[in-house]
DNA sequence: CGAGTAATTATGCAAGTGTATAATTACTGC
DNA sequence: GCAGTAATTATACACTTGCATAATTACTCG
């Protein structure tokens, strides 16, 4: 049935090799990535193991060959997902040298903007959220990512807090990086739901001047054209 | 194979109805129920026709007779769902003699409390959000519903605003309703994805600090005991 | 009470699902 | 170069899926 392709020029000798042997964590990462792209575009359902196989261009064989069954493999991409979204917000913040006010910033504006804040990360995290109920192991990931990011963003809240002279009780703290991640989720979740709602960059800057306020330090300075006739009513300091 | 119970009183004559007419309305809100439950406890592959079909007591046949695909009864779902959701947000903040400010945190504190916030919720939101990608019949709506519920908040943070003698121009309130929103919806979310992670009521007070702040009032003013050593530092007015 | 009709059930079907197992095939170390 | 082995493919199987169609059945209206 299945028709090989032969080299044309030697036509009888030489038979090219039908496939090859990858490592394995090359063919988990096709695999996962096949997964992600057909849940991100088809749904959850569109992921069968049949079409995560064709689109990482083998058969659907390997897949438990590498993965005890199909839900081992989903929760993979889970966390694969997950880690590389967190990393993508927390990696822009690495340089020591400039502020922690500003290390804030990045932080929030990187959630913010892309490839963070986009349609397919939306839907693929919708995806696993929505198997949170009836599925202990990604309910324990959920978990793990969650706090994962807030406990970032708390640490950066504390630093820049600190360095403007306004350091906060723990409690505090804790209260600000929830509200300060919620809106930060709120945020990236309509973006990517509905990009044509905002204009380009509204969001990051929305982002900003929420976290100022819930934090209490002016985080939005180098904002456009901005009567400030009716701005927060709050310019002590 | 499958077994009517007779009356044991009269086990001759009078032969049970095997079953009953029942209103269309009444049908396709028991169809509607039957399917949420099953998204909601199993996800969206466990919502398929012969298990809706047995939840609400019927056989798999009916659901082609009220809706003309599986597609059509789980779109009029996510329909049911967000609109009873942002009903009982809005709802209690009906009374009209109260204050503006008073409405906007009752808003508030019931769109993150018990029934609104909740795990089931937020399960079938996710799995409808999930679909938004492929699926232009529900991105249709969840812009429609997310326009109403975003509308409404900048309506009473408007009302409450002039109220305390602070009017904002319309991109102002725009710019609150947005971050507001995000807040709610982000609050809500992880209050209902991880539950065990926040105190009772914790989450409606955070709302209310953070929407406070984001539109300049303070909403929480009858929180129990608190330092206000290092609330937030802007108390003019 | 008795026909007509719409609601409901019963049954069947073709396609697709995840998984198990056996048959190939490419690479590795000697 | 050649055996051994692990990666990969090929194939089969039992089961589920959504949907269509025909057969029943309860209610309505005269």
């Amino acid at each position: 049935m299945q028709v090989y392709n032969y080299c044309r020029k030697a036509p009888v000798s030489e038979p090219r090799p039908k496939f090859r042997r990858e490592s394995a964590t090359q063919r988990k990462e096709a695999l996962i990535q096949a997964a992600l792209g057909l849940i991100a575009e088809k749904g959850i359902g569109g992921a069968t193991v049949r079409a995560i196989a064709q689109r990482a261009d083998v058969t659907q064989g390997l897949i438990r060959h590498y993965f005890s069954s199909k839900e081992d493999l989903i929760a993979a991409a889970y966390e694969y997902h997950m880690d590389q979204m967190t990393e993508l917000t927390a990696t822009p913040v690495a340089a020591p040298e400039v502020t922690a006010r500003q290390r804030l910033c990045t932080f929030v504006a990187a959630g913010l903007t892309s490839p963070v804040m986009d349609t397919r990360s939306v839907t693929l995290w919708a995806s696993f959220i929505s198997s949170l109920r009836h599925d202990n192991n990604m309910r324990a990931m959920h978990q793990r990512t969650y706090y994962n990011f807030r406990n970032r963003l708390e640490v950066l809240i504390a630093e820049a807090l600190a360095e403007a002279g306004k350091p906060a009780p723990k409690s505090e703290l804790r209260r600000m990086a929830i509200a300060g991640n919620a809106v930060i989720d709120g945020l990236w979740m309509e973006g990517g739901a509905l990009p044509a709602a905002f204009e380009n960059g509204e969001l990051a800057q929305i982002g900003l001047h929420s976290v100022g306020a819930i934090v209490g330090l002016k985080l939005d300075q180098n904002a456009p054209e901005q009567t400030d006739k009716n701005l927060l009513t709050k310019e002590e300091g």
